[in-house]
DNA sequence: TCATGATTGATTGTCGACAATATAGGCTTG
DNA sequence: CAAGCCTATATTGTCGACAATCAATCATGA
């Protein structure tokens, strides 16, 4: 059970059909039932979960906003399909955000919600011993992580773009680009040493630690997708095929 | 006329009823004309513009995913009121994302860019010298030179994140606590350095010098806000009450 | 007089149907 | 045989009406 289940997954809110068919879209896309760059239609999805056009549509604006589909108007709308150069775009903006995340939680966080990183990481721990080369959760743990730090920023607009808009873009691109943990050990004495510096109240150091941390992600992201490219030895980049839900196409948008 | 209304504000698409009537609200909701706060319902909205409630719906879905209004299930919506504390989250945002923008800016900006750039910077210095207490113009030319500085950066996320969002809420804000421009030649140095920076290609250095002029930027409006609430000799924070358009009603959301 | 409850009014959520537009396929023509 | 046009079908955009929910008002009782 990780933390951002605890309050956006898990029945956030049911008052409307349309905010129930857009979590449960949501859900798909993220999970990759809805694959990457197939087309999605109205009618389609609105027998699939029962609902008329009205709160579907709404749903897919829903979606569109949170750039998890594209639409084109008169066209249609199509699961986004994170390219190379997008997928670095998302990592700037996230070392620009999550290191001032980091410079403001180390200034705000409670004794609580530091003691809470703590058990996190203490989790992370445990299960790096268990699953050695099952490193999903460790991936997923990694993201709890990153969801805590901003939580801990007390910003409602860092909150919002981060946890409501780019952390589905993140888990969207673990799946599309297949992305098993590497580089675990790392990540560990790198998530310590933040939480360091934040329980020291240290912000410049919180920030500039946070802000290598990303970038390290990234181009630890960048050089696998360099290694697919050349050799296939390890297997990274692999559009894989999933089964359909609704007239999933697997088509080119442009 | 200023750079970001020439793809944004003048007739951006009018392919369907719902963009057309999404883009009168949000610059209603910006130039104040429907003030911040005030509910806004439906079949008002609905008469007003002379549609139906369906794609009316739809361009209220659009301003809520940009910040513009808030919703309640079921019971309805209202333009965002910013409180201080969220404006300074927003200059936490917009130090963030501008300093990354004017990092990379520094790295991809084309000679041509660069040549707009200057030209803005030598209409601002025009300007500057005619209307000297009238800085309207100044604070617009303003958000025109950190336009185009996010454009440079030729990331599409950045820019969907600064330009489609954020810059809205910013020139709201300049409404709602009638900003008229102070510090003008402060800003008027700033501008010319990190432009100087970028041409030479100094990353790092448009970097710092950006995040300063935000962070210069917040601790202004910061130090009128708090003027403003010892000595009411400055007039700055003022919520000026504005001819309602559709059931305006200045109410307390909570 | 004040608190509490039901009732009424309005607003939002949802639905099905019609009109406008774009894509796909076949047909005609050079 | 290829290229361009035209038609047909499916999908999207728009509309009006009905049902569900909420807020305010008014009546009632302590």
């Amino acid at each position: 059970m990780t933390f951002y289940d605890s309050d956006t997954s898990v029945i956030p809110e049911v008052r409307t059909l349309a905010e129930r068919v857009f979590h449960q879209l949501q859900d798909a896309i993220v999970r990759g039932e809805l694959p990457p760059g197939s087309k999605i239609t109205e009618p389609g999805l609105s027998k699939t979960y029962g609902i008329s056009r009205g709160p579907l549509r709404e749903a897919m604006r829903r979606l569109e906003a949170h750039r998890l589909i594209e639409r084109v108007p008169h066209v249609g709308a199509r699961v986004v399909k994170l390219s190379m150069k997008e997928l670095m775009e998302l990592f700037d903006v996230r070392e620009a955000l999550e290191s001032m995340a980091a410079r403001i939680a180390a200034e705000n966080m409670t004794a609580a919600e530091i003691a809470g990183l703590r058990e996190v990481l203490a989790v992370h721990e445990q299960q790096a011993d268990l699953a050695r080369g099952e490193a999903y959760y460790q991936r997923e743990g990694d993201l709890d992580f990153h969801y805590r730090i901003v939580q801990g920023s007390h910003n409602r607009m860092l909150m919002a773009l981060l946890c409501d808009d780019l952390y589905y873009l993140v888990r969207m691109y673990r799946t599309q680009f297949s992305a098993s943990g590497s580089r675990p050990q790392r990540a560990f004495v790198e998530h310590h040493r933040i939480v360091d510096a934040i329980e020291a109240g240290d912000a410049e150091l919180a920030e500039l630690l946070m802000r290598r941390h990303v970038s390290a992600s990234r181009e630890n992201v960048m050089a696998r997708y360099a290694a697919s490219l050349e050799g296939r030895d390890e297997p990274s980049v692999v559009t894989r095929s999933v089964p359909e839900l609704s007239g999933a196409e697997q088509g080119r948008p442009e």
